[in-house]
DNA sequence: CTTTGGATTGTCT
DNA sequence: GACAATCCAAAGA
């Protein structure tokens, strides 16, 4: 247990853009609903898009907590936003997953059938995992969650972000290319 | 105190 | 493709 968290820590004790790439394939779940993660993307301390750029405020309080821990925001006043934090306030905004487990309960909250819509995009995979502002802060040790990096890295396709205007030039969105289960093809 | 603008999604045309 | 829904932190006055 200690040995998981600790090499927990080292791995997201790095930059974001390296974290995010490599949680591309990636199995994560919250309380045994989840699958693998198809869509990342990065935000660094230095980055214009990322909540961090103007120093520490009240909501972004999560970012600069230790590595491995998870920044939840809500965006657009409707939906929640998941992110687990790298090293020096950069974080990786978890996209899209492929459903692998708790179909039913995933169906259930979303009012979807359609695995290709459970996940696919940052608000709908948070509402399919019950994710809310209650978990911010929380580390990924916590035993509600779980995280397994699979040895063999995935094939991983880089491209710009989505829905931001500040750096919107940086290509710091990853995902498996010509997965379904992606927010937007890649 | 007031205004502004989203790291989005579902629905309608 | 266009747009409304709906919250609230951040910035400005």
């Amino acid at each position: 247990m200690t040995v998981d968290r600790e090499w927990m820590h080292a791995f997201f004790d790095r930059p974001a853009p390296a974290v995010a790439m490599d949680l591309i394939g990636a199995e994560f779940a919250v309380g045994g609903v989840g699958g693998l993660i198809v869509e990342t993307e990065a935000y660094t301390d230095d980055d214009p898009a990322s909540h961090t750029y103007n120093g520490q405020t009240p909501r972004n309080r999560a970012m600069f907590g230790p590595p491995s821990s998870i920044y939840v925001y809500r965006s657009y006043g409707i939906h929640w936003c998941l992110n687990f934090v790298c090293h020096t306030a950069s974080v990786v905004l978890i996209r899209a997953l492929e459903p692998l487990s708790g179909l039913d309960l995933m169906r259930q909250r979303r009012a979807m059938v359609n695995p290709a819509l459970l996940c696919s995009g940052p608000g709908r995979l948070c509402q399919a995992l019950a994710i809310t502002g209650g978990l911010n802060g929380l580390s990924l040790s916590d035993a509600i969650f779980s995280l397994t990096i699979p040895s063999k890295p995935s094939a991983v396709t880089a491209g710009l972000r989505i829905g931001i205007t500040k750096a919107a030039d940086v290509p710091w969105r990853f995902g498996i290319k010509g997965s379904p289960f992606l927010s937007k093809k890649m």
